[in-house]
DNA sequence: ACATTGCTTGAAACCGGTTTCTTGATATGG
DNA sequence: CCATATCAAGAAACCGGTTTCAAGCAATGT
């Protein structure tokens, strides 16, 4: 291998460098850099100028080695594909940035073999702290050997995840996905919505778990008895298995529901595909409502009426609490993010 | 501030704390990281079952002091939220991770400013190579600025782009819009398609004006008329933009395509959708093919028959592009990524 | 005029690795 | 059996910053 290679020779510049030619020591540059008072006028302009000149900006990695600071979070993702995750990644790299702070993504395709390896790459690329998305954590831990790995690095770095963790000290910043659900409901039923079903997401997702018995328990609440027939406990939140489901639903013969709620933003495509199939009309004959306001729901036709998750605040506060916790602030050690619901064109009011 | 804090005063391993334990010299364990012959089996055994032990790994940032190298590729991506991108860094995390790199990602939002912002930012923290995908150096570049901005980086370091840029020492990988355009039509025309549209694209926008131009190219090869209202020439490749073309279409009274070719996969929904809604069928009554080949392909009702860009060769060509010229190996200047379409339930042969 | 205080400044240590240089020990060869 | 090549392993320099420490110098107080 060519050791080092045409990038090494570069004449790098370096404070020394700069030091040399403003005729002062590195010490002094480096106090100008680091924003240091105590540096006379005349050498502090010196200095800035050749800064300037040269379009130097230190050496990360070298102040990093002294500082202990990286000044990068890694962020395990499930799959940056999914529009969610993308959507989060985007809001957290902006909170970053505000704070002078990088990211590093990766994406461990729900793979526990490989999130254990990109979680030791960037553990030995010295990030600053750790935010891990979905995934495992949100399901039953059925292997020990994970949450303890977890928890050990909790002990090196602050973590902050979106699911559940106990035993270490790990943040949680989660989805208010009760109060969510109640939203969804209470908007259907105050507007004439009596018969409502829910379609998708699959049964060891704990989100997915907490929408379906708030949904149930709004019912009951309600007077409304509760038929299981109305919610498919089956998909992939794909667009497919929302096609699908509605499919049967529709040939099934039952009567339909004046209201579906879709898992998320994609099976509610999959549903509005099929009832176009069948002639009906969105939101004429039916209206429907999913969860997580991704992009598809904003350009799809009719636009839909989702709940966002705040994104912006989910990313603010998983970031503020990675930092906070590495500056010793006192964070509680769980958040919740609020919920609300997007109103577009994809509901209407029963008379 | 406090200074620190907490995470500081956990007792650090290095290599010296090993070098005690095992009884040897830091110089020693570092040969035992670096796998280096040099060692008596027994002192690496001794070594080796420390750093197992205490998980050590070695401090990145040291290591990166010495060598220039902090194995990680910074990558400009214009919005990860398109499923085209997030596709692409996918595959370039991958083929990363392949070669022991990781990636630093950065959205710019299509802003310039941003973008300027965001790249300093990545030369500070040491990134080893850029590659900027898509935005404006597809485009026409009006900002000398910017491209001067470019090009000075890629003397520093080596920059990989995926749009054009004169002028400087960047690499350039393209994906073959040309001979992709070409299959499509090929396809079509060979299942007896006579009659093809194509809805959807920016005129701004290279590839787009590329597939344009060679769809133009074939019918006059093929000794078929260029009819101006077949091609639709707006759209910001949204779902609903394919929805509101497709509608008109449909509603100018004019005849109905045999088949229709979409810029991307969300345009093809939205094409579906307004055809749905005037009962047709796809693809018995319309075929309908498009570009990308996202996941959108494989989960939509029904599935597409899509132009797939060879992600993996793609996200293979960005990364052995930037470290085979890191290690200063002769790399040529522009690559073409080939393209394949892959026949899913969109298209249909006509007899 | 002399002691004290406050600022500016450079020298040097340090962060945690890698690498060169050197030494000492062992193996090879004539 | 002595000269030479080979290899293991430690000491020390180095990467490029930050920070501590001490020195030098001017201003202030008595």
């Amino acid at each position: 291998m060519a050791k080092g290679g045409i990038w090494m020779d570069r004449e790098k510049i370096s404070i020394y460098r700069i030091a040399n030619e403003a005729g002062v020591s590195p010490a002094t540059v480096s106090r100008v850099l680091t924003q240091n008072a105590n540096v006379s006028e005349e050498k502090r302009k010196k200095v800035e100028n050749l800064i300037l000149k040269y379009n130097f900006s230190p050496n990360a990695m070298a102040r990093g080695l002294t500082s202990s600071r990286s000044k990068i979070i890694g962020v395990l993702i499930p799959d940056i594909r999914n529009p969610f995750y993308a959507g989060l990644a985007v809001e957290c790299e902006r909170a970053a940035g505000e704070r002078d702070y990088s990211l590093m993504l990766s994406n461990y395709m729900n793979d526990m073999k490989m999130e254990e390896q990109r979680l030791y790459k960037m553990v030995g690329q010295q990030i600053d702290a750790l935010i891990i998305m979905g995934g495992r954590v949100d399901e039953l831990i059925t292997d020990n050997a994970y949450a303890e790995r977890i928890n050990r690095i909790s002990d090196l770095m602050p973590v902050v995840i979106t699911g559940k963790l106990e035993g270490g000290n790990c943040y949680q910043v989660n989805l208010d996905e009760i109060n969510g659900m109640d939203q969804v409901m209470e908007y259907l039923y105050s507007n004439g919505h009596r018969h409502i079903c829910m379609i998708g997401g699959k049964n060891d997702v704990e989100s997915t778990q907490t929408k379906w018995i708030r949904y149930r328990s709004f019912l009951c609440r309600h007077g409304t008895r509760f038929c299981p027939y109305d919610v498919v406990e089956t998909g992939d939140y794909s667009l497919e298995s929302g096609y699908e489901a509605m499919n049967q639903m529709l040939e099934s013969g039952r009567k339909l529901p004046s209201a579906i709620i879709a898992i998320n933003d994609l099976t509610a495509l999959g549903i509005i595909q099929s009832l176009r199939e069948h002639s009906l009309r969105i939101p004429e004959d039916v209206s429907v409502v999913s969860f997580d306001n991704t992009f598809l729901a904003k350009t799809s036709v009719p636009r839909l009426t989702s709940m966002d998750y705040g994104y912006d605040q989910y990313g603010n506060a998983l970031i503020e609490t990675a930092l906070g916790v590495l500056e010793g602030m006192e964070i509680p050690k769980r958040q919740i993010i609020p919920t609300e619901l997007v109103i577009r064109d994809s509901c209407q009011k029963i008379t």
